[in-house]
DNA sequence: TGTCAAAACGACTATATCGTCAATATGAGA
DNA sequence: TCTCATATTGACGATATAGTCGTTTTGACA
């Protein structure tokens, strides 16, 4: 009677379902992304993924939770975009540097990530917190070592993502220049008031 | 016959006008800062401004053109806080940072107003440009003078602009502390590479 | 090739929001 | 008090979007 496996079955489930809910992701991305402030559908969506209203609601429960998946997936990207170099870096100010130059880098090439992020980054709810916890753990320890004169860790914190956000909506509405990545990173140190090691 | 003065009658009418008008608009600035993703609603508007939907459609063609008219009053507001003091400092720099305290100053006392500009510089269209071009123009005079190592005036403007409204989402989010206005205009000067004159 | 559980579909109802318009209210001056 | 141009009202039909659900398709495996 059982000759069916069950449990390989879940698994073709997974496999399918894991390819059109990404189709959905990827849409969502794009629209979260490239809106300008209304508010993004469901019909939009399963317009620009290509796949039925129903689809959706098999995968999602609303736009707030793709909402959430689309996030998960970029603070996924800033990981991979950090981590592996993290580990190797012993000094705070190398490793904050080394993160924005990254990030600038990435969002030069990518524009539509460019876009995606400085979207979320209106809601600080999930995704951005864990980039500015990393941020504020490299600065507080460059404060421990006397090497920071902006002594509040949430104001440095600001500083150095305000400058990050708002060049990258310079790269978006203008277009990547030469040196630019460079010198935002020169004036980030400088407004932290970092010396040299 | 002609016994009643016509163009009084339209006085009358502009008055009253400009009253309902003005509770419009202070009901969409509210609703507009407050917002977290979805877009505003006029049955959102007219209830918080204590109006009928009729009247809305009587004093504005879309929630487009009252997104417009509370950006014109931003807009304003901000050529109120600078206007008066800015002709009579010759030195660019000291003009620049008066602007720079004077909105975080502002920002600091006025949350809701805080909350509207951050939203609206989400969309560059028309009202964070006036701003922008004064900036611009500030720090032109000051690297004509040799004054500033960042020589890119856009990327000047992108670096003070973007510390400035992260500085005041900090505010937003964890409340005004002493010394922070300060601080910040400290390190804007530094991220510049501002030389005193 | 047939089976079957998971996945996808899309038509449908419900609800929200838009935008209109005929009717009513307002209020300064005659 | 009456007039009347202007402003305000809110019910209404039109449209857009949300969310449901019975039906159909898919595809690995027996």
């Amino acid at each position: 009677m059982a000759k069916v496996d069950l449990a390989r079955r879940a698994e073709i489930g997974r496999e399918k379902r894991a390819r059109t809910r990404a189709q959905i992701v990827e849409a969502g991305a794009t629209l979260l992304g490239g809106r300008t402030n209304e508010a993004i559908t469901v019909d939009a969506v399963v317009e620009a993924a290509g796949v039925a209203k129903g689809t959706f609601y098999y995968h999602f429960k609303s736009i707030g939770e793709l909402a959430a998946a689309v996030g998960a997936g970029l603070s996924q990207s800033f990981d991979e975009l950090l981590t592996p170099a993290r580990l190797e870096r012993p000094d705070p100010v190398d490793r904050l540097s080394f993160a924005f130059i990254k990030f600038l880098e990435k969002a030069s090439a990518d524009t539509d990530w460019a876009r995606l992020v400085i979207q979320s980054s209106q809601s600080p709810i999930e995704f951005g917190m864990g980039v500015r916890a990393n941020l504020k753990a490299d600065i507080e320890e460059a404060i421990a070592q006397g090497r920071v004169s902006v002594r509040d860790v949430e104001l440095a914190a600001d500083i150095a993502i305000g400058i990050w956000l708002e060049v990258t909506r310079g790269i978006i509405e203008r277009g990547p220049r030469p040196g630019t990545t460079g010198q935002a990173l020169d004036a980030t140190l400088r407004a932290l008031g970092l010396s040299q090691r």
